[in-house]
DNA sequence: GATGAATGAGGCTTCATTCAT
DNA sequence: AATGAATGAAGCCTCATTCAT
């Protein structure tokens, strides 16, 4: 998985995943039929963990505590680390192949952004939500994160991004400002 | 362009390059060093147009219309279109194409962002942000730009996503629900 | 090394050592970097037996008399074989591949010559020699050599020449006449 | 020619021979049928020169003196120059292209060895020569200059030759030391 | 006559895949 | 089950040659 996410599929020789995994060429081969469908069984495994965190913890404080643990959790376990690589691998190579965006939109996608919006309809009952329409667009709730995970691989160099900090002011606009601590 | 958006830079044969452009595959050599500096021009080619439209209007009515008016251009004629795909691959190959990550930084982003924190700080100026802090993140102002760019060429084809109306939705929470027409 | 010393370096195909070996293609990069440096060791590896040679038999008999025997068998072992046209692919490639020639001074002339000269100062020593010159210029104990490997494979077919007998007068030269058997 | 002394038939591009003839690459075919042919015939043209030179001036001093002269000559304005470079082409291509090591044979190499073979009699008849058989092999009377030639462009940055010293030494083994000026 | 852009055959090299050991 | 040498299809690139201008 390191080898793809470093050199996107096409680029990225079993020679080289081979050796990474310490083993022979040919054992490749008595686990996978081929490089494609290694590709798509890698990357379906990788994804799991991340589907795992989507079985929510029963909103118990405020929804917005509820979101800012979620995006520090988000930002500090993916956007930063290997797993945000593979957030930027399936926006690379999802157009060709497609099974791997079914899935991912399948087990990641919808079930997500069904947590979020169950999420947010519950802070507009509660009243700390006023923009009722936010249901109908749950992606603007992610939508900092997938920007945070785009700009860590491509120009944290030229700029670094406090991200925790850039979702903050994004549940502020949400939620309203909050007082600062 | 179309080839190296439809199957990535590694993926692309300069044979299909030659044949769409309607040339034998030696000419291209006569215009390009090799594979690699072309993909690069042809990126920075197609840039040039989205750099074109960020020297601002000068911003006569409301700020939200002015964002509402660039929104919509935006998601019309990049997000919808083959230059969105452009996005998209400079998220896919921009790890891989340092060079790439930079002009387009240098070129594009660090200009629009300048622009839309000027924007920005304008419209705090005038009162019609509250949220002062916004400054500090203009990536904030175009994230769901960002996200539909995405969701066009991975998710549309599960659950077509109305970027406008979901940018109108965002411009709310910025500026404060407008009433409805 | 047949396939380089037909055509030389340039216009040799790796198709053809391919075939010519047994071969694919592909298995050529098994054992050589690419075509250079595979043309590279082969020359060295070709030179290899030339090198065993020089390690001069004790002179037991005349200078003169060891010399013969260096000559015959030069010329019938180098000059006549395939070897010789090693010697001719040395001259004519040497100049665009410098380690080729670096290495073959290295190894093979510069010991030579020293050999040579060695032999040289030996006979004048005993009287056999008179010109003492001759022990600064040793290249002209080898010329007739030389003569002969590019004789072979340029003019053979219009003069033939017999080497061995014209090594024989080159021998009289600085030997004095020896009484004909 | 200057492109080919340096890089082989092979090797040479007509690129490279437009440009530094000054001329668009399509003139070239105006001139020559193709890459081989033209390489002939510049190979011909080249070869000339040297013919002239071989119309040799009666032998009015001693015979030695004709020869120390002509060698003189012959290292000066040949070996040392591009000239000498030719003769290393034509023995690095001559194999590849019959044509022209025929052509070589006939205008230059068997004049050439005639009037040595004439010069070595007139000698042998004056009595400036002893050994009569020298006049079997003219070849040997050339030895040298061939590795000059030879030397000069392999291995001369290792260690220079004094070729028109090595000449003289030559011509003391065939004539007989002469009493040092 | 001269040009030089265009061509496309052909060469070098890579690498996914196979298979005898 | 594991290996890794061997394969050969396929891709990039060069360059001799052509031909419309």
């Amino acid at each position: 998985m390191d080898e793809f996410v470093t050199r996107g599929f096409a680029a990225t020789r079993l020679d080289d995943i081979a050796r990474r995994a310490g083993v022979a060429k040919g054992t490749i081969y008595l686990h996978f039929k081929d490089k494609e469908s290694m590709f798509e069984e890698l990357i379906r495994t990788a994804i799991v963990p991340l589907v795992g965190r989507l079985h929510a913890p029963p909103p118990s404080g405020s929804i917005r505590d509820v979101l800012e643990g979620f995006a520090r959790t988000f930002i500090q376990e993916v956007a930063t680390t290997r797993r945000g690589d593979i957030v930027r691998l399936i926006i690379a190579e999802g157009p060709r192949f497609p099974e791997i965006a079914d899935f991912y939109y399948r087990e990641v996608i919808s079930r997500g952004l069904a947590g979020m919006r169950a999420l947010i309809e519950l802070a507009i009952a509660r009243g700390e939500i006023r923009q009722r329409e936010l249901a109908n667009f749950p992606q603007l709730l992610v939508a900092p994160a997938i920007v945070a995970v785009v700009w860590k691989s491509l120009f944290e160099r030229h700029c670094p991004l406090d991200a925790i900090e850039m979702f903050r002011v994004h549940l502020d606009l949400i939620f309203g400002e909050r007082s600062k601590p």
